[in-house]
DNA sequence: GAGTCTATCGCAACACGTTGCAATAAGCCA
DNA sequence: TGGCTTATTGCAACGTGTTGCGATAGACTC
């Protein structure tokens, strides 16, 4: 409670004390990865992120960022999902914790916050015992609007 | 009610007919997709169809195989949904529509059917007003056991 | 500062899935 | 039956992501 507030700390200080703390290394390739993550405010394609990284240093391989990329959800700075098309999706812990619905007939894609999810993850626990994770609820269906065109 | 029952039309039966209807032809490839996937009674990945099919006909190509899917998908004879892992699941629609969940703690795996899938739904309508495809609903958390567990 | 240990990196190869294109063959008509 | 049209196939290349392994270089001790 009466801790130093400190609130600019960069994802990437967080994250080097996290890992050194883990007795684990920390590179330049890591922090260039998390500035990059950083910077990708939301969420971001793993082949994206690559891309980026490669366009700050050419060195740098796919590899390795996927790798770093494991370690931030190991840490849990960051998390990703499987996309409509099965693409990762990564986004940082730091946005909160969502959801997704994506529509089957014009792709429109709204997000679910914890407020708007609470009710569903309810409903699931109650029908199934499990706690779903809402940083991986990634549903698809119709949207109103497609509904109702289908309806006509 | 009267019509005759019909019980022993196979898949590659009905499949034919549909595509014919559409104007499209029916190849000595497509009746194997279709027997190799009737065969695969539940789930099975797109790596483990085009596998199966290559046994029997090592002259098929993955292309054919994913092109032959993305039809049937067309036509509503199977479906397919991205796994945890980001592989591709097909299932036929003869198989009643269910959902998926998965624990992240023991990997294990349960079933939605509808009945159990229904409040689920209809709170996702209420919270977004989508209609969710039960078919894509595949989610992620931690099973009963598990989070007795973390809680101990 | 030098030496040691080992986590991490880059490379190369692989697995899965997609796409463009030329060759083939299914289905239709005369 | 023979010929025509064009959907479908197989090939080859590509995009995304993963894995194994030898080389490199952090971090720690003396």
């Amino acid at each position: 409670m009466a801790t130093a507030p400190e609130p600019k700390v960069t994802l990437a200080t967080r994250l080097q004390a996290a890992v050194q703390a883990r007795g684990q290394r920390w590179t330049e390739q890591r922090q260039l990865i998390a500035d990059v993550l950083a910077a990708s405010d939301g969420h971001a394609t793993g082949a994206e992120l690559v891309e980026r990284v490669r366009v700050a240093d050419p060195s740098a391989t796919p590899s390795t960022v996927y790798r770093t990329l494991d370690l931030l959800e190991e840490l849990g700075f960051a998390s990703h999902h499987h996309g409509v098309d099965g693409r990762e999706t990564y986004h940082l812990e730091e946005v909160v914790a969502h959801g997704h619905v994506h529509c089957q007939g014009c792709g429109a894609e709204v997000e679910l916050d914890a407020d708007l999810a609470q009710p569903i993850l309810a409903a699931i626990e109650r029908a199934t015992g499990y706690a779903a994770d809402l940083d991986h609820l990634s549903l698809q269906g119709r949207c109103p609007s497609c509904r109702a065109a289908a309806a006509r």
